[in-house]
Parts: structure tokens; sequence; C-alpha cells
DNA sequence: GTATTTTGTTTAGCGTCGGCACAAAGTCAG
DNA sequence: CTGACTTTGTGCCGACGCTAAACAAAATAC
């Protein structure tokens, strides 16, 4: 009787990410009959996730009788995101699509302590949701650290100053029950590494659209992280710890790293190195990544700061060539003060990396900076909404 | 009406990999109820892939009525799989579960020309089909070289004469055609890296099974070949290239590579670096590959052989390392030279690789000596046999 | 020998989707 | 403006592929 159950959740997918504008790509997009792509949009707009415009077009251009328009339906339910980082916590609403309905940022009055901190977060979020009044399907948190799976462990949370191994997952999880928000009753905090969620964002909504086999390098205040979303599925490897990329060796005369080696991408490459290359001591107010893409985007025709950023720049390019020998992207993305570099000089990273990787045709990858605002946050979004794009009827018993 | 057609790719996946022995653990694995199962279970059988066995078993053990048995049909068809190498050729008859039916080798009389190689491949296992009698439904080649998708050029085939860039996925194609195999008339011929192939065949009936992010390494006569499954697919990159990790560099002050670097895996932990580490001169007869791993058997008491084998562990454990924190695998087979180290001292390369790993958890990944005779030839094999798996109703046309 | 457990088989029924015919809504040509 | 054409949406029917349930079969346990 009722047409399009197992489609629903590809269906879901392809309006949320954009890739389904009217209902006859929808049509197409699914391979199905246009009936059955009619009951799945009819099905998920009961279910008020998405809105089919069904009023004539203005204006279609095309011959043949107009589509009707598929929207996210931008009063539809919502997730709660939560970012940690270095100067406090960030927290939004995110709807379908990856879009911030609503967002709030705190420093974290006991920044040692992640429970308390992320007791803050949530409390902000519950409170934007009080504001709103919208319906909360679940809540993800992006931390820069690696996150151990399946304990959900932060391991490295280096430039804060948290406890190395904090349960991450289970304190927020606990955080969420504490502050017993409405319809979030169940263990649905999802958590995962800033750098990680931001690619897969950027894959979905974002300049990573449309790749294979997608690539992330992004530096954090301290350190350079990775990420490799493949076939549009985020790989964090068999415990979480895939793509520390950090260690990679670019500069073996290079300076000291904790790791014990010297050269390391995380001490050659982050806001930091860049802020030492270009003379500069680092200021007290403001984040050293604010810091650093401030002095490259204001001064960048300072010599010293060219020369810095030409330094930077030949360094991450051969520690990006080393991965792109590894793991033969179609796309690669570049986020913090790599997205800054990258800006300011587009060609000698891509030359730099081309020559620094086997094939040409590996060294022709595209790189980009990425696109979105906050995309780690719209990541931990996507970590929430994955049950409802899995199956969307998951959404009638909350 | 007929039942059981959805499930029955998968069905005959489950015991073409030996996880499905009986119609039981088959009902249990598909998630599907019993009736459905039956009626897989009898279509492959009637599609001649699989045999039932529906005696009584001699002796379950267990409590209830015991199991039918189900067994991959030992007269049911094969595939041609055929592997080029430095000294030549091998083709075999692979037939479901990875079983080599027959198998013949030649040395290749014209061995700078990759048509004639390929011809002469062909024609040996046109031979094996005509002797056998067996059908054939499709055919795979592996190579020593990165083939570059989406064409199937053999990029560097450095220890070949071939020339870079040789389209040997046409050329195989030509050949097949050529031979007129009856039953593979179409354009069935595929064509991949030898170590990556390797790694496939060992993922699906070796000592991979099982494992989630099972990553290779192997060296053949020269060089070093690294191969990733993911999620039981092969990830060899957006165009083919992935896991070139032969570049890697593991002693910034070692030998010069053809790269333009110094010190790469390649050159570092080869068997001409076995070889020349433990002082000895490569001889003219048997392959590099086969003359230090015979060193490394017969002299592993002589202390200059130890050290050497000692050295190469050792730089094989940093590229190993290295790998582990971008890949993050949960198991690492070992091929080629490096199976013969790992066997020789398995304790010596954990604690490398434990040690210069990041995390200790990742440190502890299970290392392991390949376990299949001609894993590339087998992996060939999967390559052809992809499609029946895919769907097990295409045989019937053919 | 009977009860219990587990597996295989048969039958009925239902849910989901494709196919088809028809209606609807636009463009294009004159 | 009108009619032909193109493309999209909808209702109806049937086929396919599965589940559910009852029953039968083959072993062990007591």
């Amino acid at each position: 009787m009722e047409r399009g159950r197992g489609a629903l959740g590809p269906a879901l997918e392809l309006v949320h990410t954009g890739r389904a504008p009217t209902r006859a790509v929808l049509t197409s997009e699914l391979g199905v009959t246009r009936a059955t792509a009619g009951a799945v949009a009819a099905e998920l707009e009961a279910l008020g996730l998405i809105t089919v415009d069904s009023r004539p077009t203005a204006s279609a251009g095309a011959q043949g009788r107009p589509s009707h328009r598929l929207f996210v339906d931008e009063r539809g339910p919502v997730v709660l995101a939560a970012q940690i980082h270095a100067d406090g916590y960030r927290v939004a609403l995110v709807g379908l699509g990856g879009r911030i309905v609503a967002t709030a940022a705190g420093c974290g009055t006991i920044p040692a302590d992640p429970a308390h901190v992320l007791a803050e977060a949530v409390a902000a979020g519950s409170a934007l949701l009080s504001e709103t009044g919208r319906r909360c399907l679940g809540a993800g948190l992006a931390v820069p650290s690696a996150v151990a799976e399946p304990d959900g462990e932060a391991l490295n949370p280096l430039h804060l100053a948290w406890p190395p191994g904090a349960p991450v997952r289970e304190l927020f999880l606990r955080a969420l029950a504490d502050a017993a928000i409405p319809g979030v009753t169940e263990r649905i905090g999802f958590t995962g590494n800033d750098v990680n969620l931001g690619a897969l964002a950027e894959h979905r909504h974002g300049a990573g659209r449309g790749a294979r086999d997608l690539l992330c390098v992004a530096s954090g205040h301290r350190g350079v992280g990775g990420a490799l979303v493949l076939d549009g599925r985020l790989h964090s490897g068999s415990s979480g710890l895939a793509l520390e990329v950090g260690h990679l060796t670019v500069n073996p005369e290079g300076a000291p790293c904790h790791c014990g080696s010297r050269g390391c991408l995380d001490v050659e490459a982050d806001p930091l190195a860049f802020l030492g290359a270009a003379g500069r001591t680092p200021g007290p107010e403001g984040s050293l990544l604010h810091q650093a893409v401030d002095l490259l985007r204001n001064d960048y025709a300072d010599p010293g700061v060219r020369a810095a950023a030409d330094l930077l720049i030949d360094r991450l390019g051969l520690g990006i060539a080393g991965l792109v020998n590894i793991l033969n992207p179609d796309r690669i993305i570049l986020g913090g003060l790599h997205r800054a570099l990258v800006e300011a000089d587009p060609e000698r990273l891509r030359a730099v990396v081309a020559d620094r990787s086997l094939w040409g045709r590996s060294g022709g990858v595209p790189i980009l900076p990425c696109s979105l605002d906050h995309n780690s946050l719209v990541g931990a979004a996507e970590l929430a909404w994955q049950p409802v794009l899995d199956d969307p009827l998951v959404v009638v018993d909350r």
C-alpha cells in the first residue's frame, strides 16, 4: 500500500545534501518510477522533514511540465551541535541541509574540567531550544582531539586543559541526560574529532560536494589534523585514529616534536610555526589561529610574512604530497590557517604537491579552501542527523 | 513467487568467502527467514554455483536437527586468472571459494612486448580450459605496477621490460578477444595491481578474513607495494594510484631513489636492499625475491644475515608505523620478502611499529604473514568473479 | 520411548515497487 | 489564441520477494 519505504532514507539524504532540488531529479537519482518518488516525497513531507512546493513555478525555462520543487522543511526538527575549542565552546541548532538555525558561544568557566565545559555547552544549547521552541532529534559533539573508538575518549586534547583520555562521549551523554532536553532521552550523543566532522560537513554541504575520495587537512590553534571521506562516509579507522597527520615528517632537520621525532607537520605548519617564521611573538589576546590568519591576510605584502607563508606552504605541500601518494584523493580541502595559505597563493601549493607526488595525474588533484562557516559544528550535526537519514521513520516515535 | 532474488548475491558471497558453512548460518547471516534462505540456497544450487549437502551429517554434536551443509560447487564454472611478474607469467583457473583448479606458468618469450606476453598467458589459460572442459565466466589480470583508472594503464612496470603507460587492460581484452574463449565474449577482462589483488584475496580467503580495515604491504622482486581493503572493498583511490607506499621515507640519510628523494621504502626494504645489507651480490639465477627469501630462511643463523634482517625490519616498521598513523587499520598482512621477515622475527616488527606509531592501541595492531599461495592470482580471479557475486543470475545468459 | 531442540518445507498473505494509462502544466509553432 | 508536443504528477493493477505461521523432519536428552 504505502509506496517508497525502502527509498525513504536515500531520498531524504538527497534533499539534505541538495542533490534533489525537484521531484523529477529525485526520481532519476533514486532510480525509481515517478510514482514511487512521489510517494516518497509525500511521506517525507508528512513526517515534517521536507516541503514540496507544488505551486506553479515562476519560470522554469525548460520545456514540459515544471517539476515540483523540494525543500528541507525550515520549521522542521533540529539537532543540537556543540564544539569545544581552545577558547571555549560553541553550540548551535542545526536543521536538515546543514542550516544553522541558532547559535551561541561561551568561554567555559573551568576549562580544565571537561564535564563542566560540556555541561555549560549543553545548557547553552538547551536554552537555544527553549527560546526557539524547536523539536530536537539528537546531539553531536566536536572536540579538537582524536576520539578513540569504541569508547569515545579524547586521546590528545593537547591545547585544551583536559586530561588525556577523558571519556568525552560518556561525559557528553551524561551532560545531555542531566539537562533533560525534551526528546533527547536516549543515548544519542555522538562525538567525533573536529577536523573529521568538518570534512564530513564540507563533503555534504560545502566545497567537497561530489567528491568520491575527499582529503581534508586543517590546522587548529595548535597542530595539524586530517580527515578522509570515502564514498560519502567518514573513514576514521578501526579505532577512530586514522588521519592523525600531524606527525608526518616534512623537515628532517626541523624542530623537535613531543612525539620524539623532529620536523613533524604539527610543529612545522601550524599557526605558531607561521608566527615564528614571520619573526613575530604570539600576543596575549586572540587565539594563535586568529593571530596567524590576521597576520597573513593583513600583512601579506610584508616580505617577511610572505616568506613565512611560502615556507609553510612548502612544508604543508610536502606533507600533502605524501598523503596523496598514499590515499590518491580526487579533491583536497584545507581549513584553518591552511585555508588562508591556499587562498593567499593557490598556485604555489598546487605546484609543490604536483612536484612531490609521484604521478602527474595525482598532482593535478584540486586543492580548495573550505567553504562553510563552523564546519565542525555542522559536521557534529551530521553525526546526529545520521540515524534520521538512515531511516526517517525514527522521527515518529520520539 | 520466486523467493530470495535480492539476497542471491549476498548469499553467494557468504558461501564464497566461507562465512556460511550451513544453511542455518546462512539464515542468520542474511537476516532472513529460513524459508527465504532455503529458496536462495536452492536457486544457487540450480544455477550450478553451490551444492547443498542434505544427507544426514555424520556427527553434529549439537542438539537439534543438523543443518544442511553448503559447499561451493567443485564442478561449477571457473574464471581465468593471469599474473605477470618479472620472470614471466602464471595463469590459473579459479573456482568459487578462491580454489585454484588448474595452473600453468611460462617465461614470456618476448618480455618487452606486453601484447605478446599477454597473448601467451591467455593462450596458456585457454589451453587449461580446453583440457579441463570447464565453463569460464570471466578473466582477471594482475600486473606488478600501479594501474591507472579508468583507462587501465600500467604506470610503472619498473621491473618488467614494459614501456611505462602500457594500456594493459586494453591489451588484455584484445588478447582475450583474439583467443575467442567460449563464454568469454564480452569485455570482462579486469585488471589490477598485484599487491592490491593479493590483499583482496587475503581478505576474502586468507589471513585477512574478518578484518574491517586491512592494510597489506608486500615486496615484489624490486620495490614495495601496498594495498588497503576497507569494509570488504579494495580502496585503490580515485585514479587507482592509492597505497603507492614505496616512496615513504624511512631513512633520511639513505640511498638515493629514482623518485628524487632518498631513503625510500622502495630502495631500503626490498630484496635487493636485503641482499646488499647482508653483503651478498645478487646471483644470476633465480629472481631477487627468491634469492633474498632463500638467504633469509636458510642462513638466518648467520650474524650478518640476521643483522640485515633486523635492519630491514626496522626500516619496514618505520614505514608501516607511518601508514598506521594515517590509516589506523585493524590488521596488517605482509607478503613477499616482508612475509619472510615477519615470520623470522615477529616480535621485533611488532615492537618497532608499536614504538613508532602514535597510540599504543594502534601499535597493538596484529601483523601477520599472508596465508595464500598465489594470492595475486586468486585476487585477479576475485575481480572476475565480482559480477557474479553482485548478481548470480548473470550466469544464465552466458 | 517421549520430550525437547533445532532445522527444513509448505502455504498464505502482505508490502513495495514497476508498468501503464491518463491527467496536468508548461513550451513551441503557426 | 490554438493545437501539438514535451515533461511531470497520479491512480490502479499486478508481479515479485519477502515474512509469518503451521507443520514436518532429524537429531539429542532424559
